[in-house]
DNA sequence: AGACTGAGTTCGAAATCCGAACTCAGTAGT
DNA sequence: ACTACTGAGTTCGGATTTCGAACTCAGTCT
C-alpha cells in the first residue's frame, strides 16, 4: 500500500486529478497531445490521423485550449486560419504520456509495439524514471512512498 | 486508408496506446486504479469514494477485469462476496497515475495543493524524469521528440 | 465561373451516463 | 418468525455525449 496521501473522499486531495482527468480524462485528449508531440497542429490533420469527429474534436480543443494545455495561433491572415499548439503544460503531460505508452507495450493485447518517443539529441528511445534532487538518484515506482494528510505511509 | 480508429494515418503505428486509452481513457478507470492503490477493494467502497454511479462501476469493473488490470476475488463464502483487487498490471499503472498527479499539482488551476509522493528513502519530494540510455542522462519534456514510422520528425 | 481548402457547425440517430429504486442471498437482532 | 440490514449488484427512465455525414463560409486557384 505505498501510494497513499491521494486522498479523495469529500474536499481531499485528490480533488486536483479529479479535476485533471475531467479535462484529459477521455478518450482523445491524451491521444491529441500524443499528436500534437508528432508535430501535428492543424484540424484536419488531427481529425485525420485520430479519425476524431469533428464536432468531437472541435469541443475537445476548445477545452485543451482552455485548460492551457493548447493554444490556437493564427498562422496566416488571407484565408485567416488557426492551428493548435502544445503549450508547456501540454509538454508537461509527456511523461503521463510516456507512462502510458510503456504501460501498452507491456500488458497490453495489441502486438503492434513501436516506440514513437525518443531523446531528442541522440534519438535514442527513452525510458522513465523518478529522480530525487537531494539524492541526485534515479529511481522507479517501488521507491515512492505517498504521504498522506498525516504524514503517515 | 479507412480503417480509422483503430490505427492512425502511419498505418498501425499507435495502435496499443489507443487500445489502451478505450480501456483507461475514461474519467473513473484511472480512479478506479488510484482507489485501489489506496486499498479499497470492496463494490459499495469504490462506490462510495468515488461517487460513481453503480451501473458504471458495474460495467467499468468488468472491463478492467477483463483488460487484466483488476481482478474479482471471492472473499467469503456464506453470502458469497466478491472483491477486486489491481493485479500486476494494475499495480503497473502507477507511473502513469503519478505523472499525472505530479501534472495536477503543478499545472492544475485546483489549488488543494498537499504534495505527497516522496522518494521513500529519503523523503525528498520526487520528480519525475526521463532517462536516455545511450546518453546516460536525464531530461525533461522538452527533449522528447514524437517519432513517426518513416522516422520524420 | 467553378472547384478546392481549412476550420469549423448543424443534424438526427446511437451509445453512455446518471440517480433512485429494486433484487437477491444470507445474517443479526428481538 | 419477523424485521432490519448488508453487499453486490440490476432495472428503470431521462439527460448528456458521441457519432458520421452533410453543410457553411471566407478566401484562393485555374
Amino acid at each position: 500500500m505505498y501510494l497513499r496521501g491521494v486522498m479523495n473522499q469529500q474536499g481531499q486531495s485528490g480533488a486536483a486529478i479529479e479535476e485533471t482527468l475531467r479535462v484529459v480524462g477521455d478518450r482523445w485528449s491524451i491521444l491529441l497531445v500524443r499528436a500534437g508531440l508528432r508535430g501535428i497542429r492543424r484540424f484536419d490533420d488531427f481529425c485525420d490521423d485520430l479519425g476524431i469527429a469533428r464536432p468531437v474534436l472541435t469541443e475537445r480543443l476548445r477545452r485543451l485550449v482552455k485548460f492551457g494545455i493548447f493554444e490556437r495561433v493564427k498562422y496566416q491572415d488571407k484565408p485567416v486560419r488557426y492551428e493548435y499548439r502544445l503549450t508547456e503544460a501540454g509538454l508537461a503531460l509527456s511523461p503521463a504520456l510516456v507512462a502510458l505508452v510503456r504501460w501498452s507495450e507491456e500488458y497490453s493485447q495489441e502486438v503492434s509495439s513501436e516506440t514513437t518517443l525518443v531523446h531528442a539529441p541522440c534519438g535514442t528511445e527513452l525510458e522513465q524514471a523518478f529522480w530525487c534532487r537531494s539524492c541526485q538518484t534515479t529511481f522507479g515506482p517501488h521507491a515512492v512512498r505517498g504521504v498522506g494528510v498525516n504524514g503517515e505511509s
